[in-house]
DNA sequence: CTGAAAGCGCTTACAG
DNA sequence: CTGAAAGCGCTTACAG
């Protein structure tokens, strides 16, 4: 059977309660029966039950993270995992153990919410997502129940966040396609329903503005973003007419799809094509030719994303606050031109 | 103030136990007091404390998910989190919620474990792992408590495991060279400390046996599987005078290195040199050239790991099972000789 | 410095 | 079919 602190307590011959106090540390205790009691503690291998604890306390020490989407597809981008680490890392720090949630839908993902938040299991919760209206915070606001969000939500003011700045990393990125003398630069996988890819068109859109470039739709093609190949977007605007000089993807791995279809096509990259992606995935760096990319530091988003939970939680939802990470462009070859 | 059970009972006239009753669906209890009950429950807004009810039950649908090695490199290779996204859906289907840990140190580790399985928190554990030597799987054992580790452990016969059968797939892998005509065959990236280079070097080794090859070890480069570079370890096997004609590398991220190499010191893939990785990673179907590799089919490893360790909950540890996962073959350009 | 008692929010035999 | 009571394993004012 599992021992208890009323074990502990009867072979120290102490009470209860002064076992607890030793647990906790409590200074009021004298040197002595400390040390008895945490003598018998080893010798029955005893450990607190957490949950009687938790119970008690009314603090569990959990933090919750919803996984954004089905379950299915969750971990499925390299930087999600990353984020994690993050979060993990800072949670290790505080002593705060991590829930992960697994819903395959959104009613799931909301039932998992109010479980979390109304079962009184966790004390925080981490959003993962950048949908622009996401149902999960509509749900989170209704709790009234500390939260963060990894991604800028459209009710920014509202709400703690934490992302990178999106519109101006994309800004520099287009910049640096246009100081090269590009004029026709083509801006695959944007969609409205993702508040990333809203943020980057815009600041594609202002560096060409900056350059007097009159902005063109059609070298923008939507797409799923993660889910969508780059292949077929890039193969849809080529079949609209456009032969632009230099293709940003919102993602590295669509950036690898579009560079599939320009080699099929006997269109070299970059000298042909100059291309770039976003998020640096690990192997943007081994491709050949090696993409240019964009390092969204996706470990500080997550760990600063802790960090906003932990205020949060204890300043009681009286302040709103966001954390930007910074991005930071890495060119490789892919967006250069020979010399 | 959060609403109890004891604010619902009141408001509908019944008792504690009652409302107890028909949260837990008690078929005693009549349709009549069950709705109004039920009525008053959606009014308040109200949601069971699982926390409590835990400590009732004995049972908190948790189970505890270890990440191997510091968290800081934990999350590194995209297989962990297809692992994970399988025991996600495994537990999500079996109403249980994860906790994943976040140890930085073997030390700390330990203690997640320890707190972990004596803390009451948690109802069994899955190790992901495959180190000879695992202290933590060492300290499951001591614990008696349910736990399946994800790769096969070195005590494979008294603990619960799932992994692929690697050195199977290994010496197919070998053959689709031999097939091909090579004689010299690189292996990189073993590693004596982990059970799955282990198993692939001998699958490979019994290949060469029935095709007459003598083993030499010269031509097996040792690394750290995920850590080291293939770039570094490809080297050093051109260092030692080897030019084998075929290169496996236990890693696809490894292979990705090797390629790099080769590509510097001007040597064509698959031409002069064939390459092949294992895990088959998102990119390797895009690589230029398209990498063989082997699909481990983690998700499925997580999804078993996650059946097991249900397994061993509910028969309380009286048996020890394993489940292979059929790992396959993926063969692309990297390994066939051009015609 | 330490103990007795009440309480955290549930569940579940036991009795009716 | 339903309720009163005890219990899950802790914590923490309160009293001394």
């Amino acid at each position: 059977m599992k021992v208890t602190i009323n074990d502990v307590a009867k072979i120290a011959n102490v009470s209860p309660s002064t076992v607890s106090r030793v647990i906790a540390g409590n200074p009021r205790i004298s040197e002595e029966t400390r040390e008895k009691v945490l003598k018998i503690m080893k010798e029955l291998n005893y450990y607190p039950n957490i949950i009687a604890r938790s119970l008690a306390n009314k603090s569990t020490k959990i933090i919750g993270v919803i996984v954004p989407g089905t379950t299915e597809k969750a971990f499925q981008h390299p930087f999600l995992p990353e984020i994690l680490r993050g979060i993990a890392s800072a949670a290790s720090k505080n002593k705060y153990k991590i829930l992960i949630s697994s819903a395959t839908s959104i009613k799931e993902e909301k039932e998992t919410i109010d479980e979390l938040a109304n079962g009184a299991i966790t004390e925080g919760i981490i959003l993962l997502t950048s949908r622009v209206k996401d149902p999960c915070i509509q749900e989170m606001m209704k709790l009234r129940f500390p939260f963060v969000v990894v991604g800028r939500p459209s009710q920014e003011d509202k709400i703690n966040w934490v992302d990178n700045n999106n519109s101006s990393i994309s800004y520099e990125l287009t910049r640096h396609f246009l100081d090269q003398g590009h004029k026709e630069i083509a801006f695959l996988g944007f969609s409205k329903e993702y508040m990333v890819t809203v943020d980057r068109l815009e600041g594609y859109k202002k560096a060409l503005e900056e350059y007097n470039i009159k902005f063109d739709s059609k070298l923008v093609v939507e797409g799923e973003f993660i889910d969508d190949t780059g292949y077929s977007l890039a193969k849809k605007l080529f079949e609209r007419g456009k032969k632009p000089s230099a293709i940003i993807a919102c993602d590295d791995l669509l950036a690898f799809g579009v560079i599939k279809y320009l080699n099929e096509k006997g269109i070299k990259v970059p000298q042909d094509i100059a291309v770039a992606g976003f998020n640096n995935v690990p192997l943007s760096d081994y491709f050949v030719p090696s993409l240019t990319s964009v390092e969204v530091n996706a470990f500080n988003l997550g760990y600063q994303a802790f960090q906003l939970l932990m205020n949060s939680i204890s300043s009681n939802l009286t302040s709103i606050n966001r954390s930007i990470v910074s991005a930071e462009l890495i060119i490789r070859e892919s967006s250069l031109k020979k010399k």
